[in-house]
DNA sequence: GCGCGGAGTAAAGTATACAATCTTCGGCCA
DNA sequence: TGGCCGAAGATTGTATACTTTACTCCGCGC
């Protein structure tokens, strides 16, 4: 049992790791922006050999891209993969809902209200505070699962479209929206209704999509 | 278009890391084994940093796992986690069937072919290169469906099963069983009956982790 | 004017050296 | 006898320095 709130010493290339995660998905660094292994050493004050580690990681994950000497880019996608990407959730979210929702214990449900209404009390300017609340809200689901392969992909897709996402938040109407569907969802679960979670999920997906879908054909020329 | 045959240099990094992936699907180094990485630099004749950065993106990858100051582990799968790797597959494998299926060209269906007879022409004891063409016939319909995040996501899966696969081969009626399985899949994808194909993977899939599932159990106790 | 080629600069790739951490084993004490 | 403490060895983590590769820009030749 570890205790909760004991921080070990993390390692550089652990504190970098969590620093470059940060800026991208952030959406700091956006898509297509070059990482410069000597700008991050820097700027955290270590050598290049554990950011350079971190972003080993991170290739792996398909977080960015790398080329033989050139170095690393920050991942972009085109309207195709994001297509791809969420089809990949709808399938794979599915099956953690099937998973989840039997297992769910009242402690999981205090904990999606929690993150729930966390999240529709802050400004809608907090775009990193409502990323975090929108994601724990998400992820009650996700663990009670219990399949940490899972887990693991889906976390993986998701990361790799909030790139994107972020820009959706500007807007205090999408905002709106988004809170009555996480109401929803959270009744659902409440409910212990399998199959009606699941097409919550899939409206609040193919709403996302819609959205994020003509902003991205926009940027493509640019690459 | 880059010509076939000719290869670029790799990075030290690169080559380290095919030299990793070879050792751990080929068997040689079975799960749970410790990475000195000092034994692999030395063995290699590179230092240590290409050797840990390759040794990223396998963690990354999920492919080993890491503590910090305790190093890497070619990673070990209890029964559940089998079950769930395969489980992702059926979902996967049907998806990638669906998309596929219908843009089978006959190049497509002649490399399947090909790969098939190679593998049925090898001799029993050639545990590599009968996972060769295992892994290329598969990979006909994968690279067919065009979905490069279903892709790699398969692969992954794939390689993280295919650490005990390897246990199978040792006997040549579960390998004429495959051949047999592999002609099937074959003629259904020439006759485009997409539902078939998905039936028969789905069948392959199921055989091999009854015939996994006991072996792992028994290995489970020895961690 | 256009294109090819080479020097110079910037960035990535790798080796070596050193620091921090863990593990093991032996000795001491209860 | 058993367990705790600590020092030595082994292994990992990081910094620095050097090598290699790629990009840029200028000048020469066509």
């Amino acid at each position: 049992m570890s205790q909760q709130g004991f921080e070990r010493p993390l390692t550089a290339q652990e504190a970098v790791l969590a620093e470059i995660r940060r800026e991208i998905l952030s959406g700091a660094w956006a898509p297509g922006t070059p990482i410069r292994q000597d700008a991050v050493a820097s700027a955290l004050g270590v050598s290049r050999v554990p950011v350079r580690e971190a972003l080993k990681i991170l290739e792996g994950e398909g977080q960015v891209t790398y080329a033989p000497h050139k170095g690393y880019v920050v991942r972009e996608l085109d309207a195709d993969e994001l297509v791809e990407l969420y089809r990949l959730r709808e399938l794979l979210e599915a099956e953690a809902i099937r998973h989840a929702v039997p297992k769910l214990t009242d402690r999981h449900l205090a904990e999606m209200k929690d993150a729930m209404e966390r999240m529709e009390s802050l400004d809608a300017s907090d775009l990193p505070a409502l990323a975090d609340c929108n994601r724990e809200f998400h992820s009650v689901l996700l663990d009670a699962a219990e399949m940490p392969r899972l887990r693991h992909f889906l976390r993986l897709l998701r990361d790799a479209a909030d790139v994107y996402r972020v820009l959706l938040y500007s807007d205090t109407g999408t905002l709106a929206q988004t809170a009555a569907e996480h109401r929803a969802i959270f009744a659902a679960c409440s409910d212990r209704d399998t199959e009606k979670v699941i097409e919550l999920h899939d409206q609040h997906r193919s709403r996302t999509v819609e959205l994020l879908l003509p902003r991205l054909r926009g940027t493509v020329a640019t690459a």
